[in-house]
DNA sequence: CTATAATGCGAGCATTCACTCGCTTTTCAT
DNA sequence: ATGAAAAGCGAGTGAATGCTCGCATTATAG
């Protein structure tokens, strides 16, 4: 049953109720990220929460930074399933609907865990570094190609260009309406927001009139 | 010559030599956050490049974190310079001149030290924020009061979704273009960049055509 | 039942690091 | 010149933390 030398199993191997140990790992890492902060959370801090020995720790995950970057990319298929559905959904809108649809899930985006989301955001460019940019490269090149085959409905304009400014302004509206303006949020002034973003950015792209 | 008693004299004191190692200090801990990173900072490795000893350093901060929120006031007040001067010289500007100024100034205030602008913003999070809200205030109240006394040269809306949207996307363009795309920044880049920006910016804000 | 592998344990090691304390050197008013 | 205060020094301390290693427990196969 072994086809591996017997020491060295370290990472992989999940059978069974190691399966139920490394979920707890990656839960327990979150949940301290989120409630103790980056600094507060130690390995054994983790292991201790996670109901499991730092020993047990170790054998799947090679060091404190596999963790961390674990919760990151666990975190990241959230959103980025969300995206990706999106993006497809709104493949073969015009433009203003599809805008307003990818400001409004960029905001449910943000508020999926806005906690940590935050803590995340203040890591990432530790850990998980790769991961990011993948993710970050993938919304770019989703949001290229729509604007490329819909680009009858728009003005004369340089796709890299537009795709960095209305990727970038969408993020920013949505991280700083979620994580700088808190809970005061109220439903209409999310609706205002979504408005008016949707507003400035399909004028941006539309021609003159 | 002691207003205090002798001992304690921990933060202030400074007379002749010991501004040279307070701003010593102060620069080491900036080089370092830039060449080595967050975590070999370290309060030893400081005194050793700042030339000091470690008793020194804990004569005029009392802490680790004091130093580093040293450099981000250092920082920001750079930064607060140019943005304070720059919103009062377009105080009197049409919107488009305006804009176009502000984007320009945003570029131009994120290219001052990029990789040091990088690790803080990477780390103000935990230290510092006070500092850092009170910058976004500041800068926020200005653009209001900007927006408010052009109130003619605008469509109706609400000051101040408008000044969070207009805020968040020029800083976010500023942000990406210079931390993200690297110096892949060739000057007509950057002059597209402030052109479509401050596109956006001016057509969102003006009374549609 | 027994042998073997998989999983789990947790005390302890090694290291790093913020910070202290007792002392020396420099400055300067008188 | 002198003495006291200001400035500077750096070996040492104690606590925290990432990680290892030898052993214990559980599961599975024959």
């Amino acid at each position: 049953m072994a086809r591996k030398p017997p020491t060295k199993p370290r990472k992989n191997a999940l059978q069974e109720r190691s399966r139920v140990t490394v979920d707890a790992l990656v839960e327990a890492t979150a949940r301290i990220l989120v409630r103790e902060g980056f600094e507060k959370t130690s390995t054994n801090r983790i292991a201790e929460i996670a109901g499991v020995s730092v020993g047990s720790l170790y054998q799947y995950f090679p060091s404190k930074e596999a963790l961390v970057a674990a919760v990151i990319e666990r975190h990241n298929e959230e959103i980025m399933g969300i995206v990706r559905t999106t993006l497809t959904e709104v493949t073969d809108m015009p433009i203003e609907k599809a805008v307003r649809r990818l400001v409004t899930v960029a905001i449910d985006a943000h508020r999926i865990n806005p906690e940590l989301h935050r803590v995340l955001a203040e890591q990432i460019p530790r850990a998980g570094k790769l991961d990011v940019e993948a993710f970050n490269r993938e919304v770019h090149a989703h949001v290229r190609a729509y604007f490329n085959s819909h680009r009858k409905e728009m003005r004369k304009i340089d796709l890299d260009v537009a795709t960095l400014i209305c990727v970038s302004t969408i993020e920013a509206v949505a991280h700083n309406t979620v994580l700088n303006q808190a809970e005061m949020l109220s439903d209409k002034m999310v609706r205002t927001l979504v408005d008016e973003t949707t507003r400035m950015v399909v004028g941006f792209l539309r021609p003159p009139a």
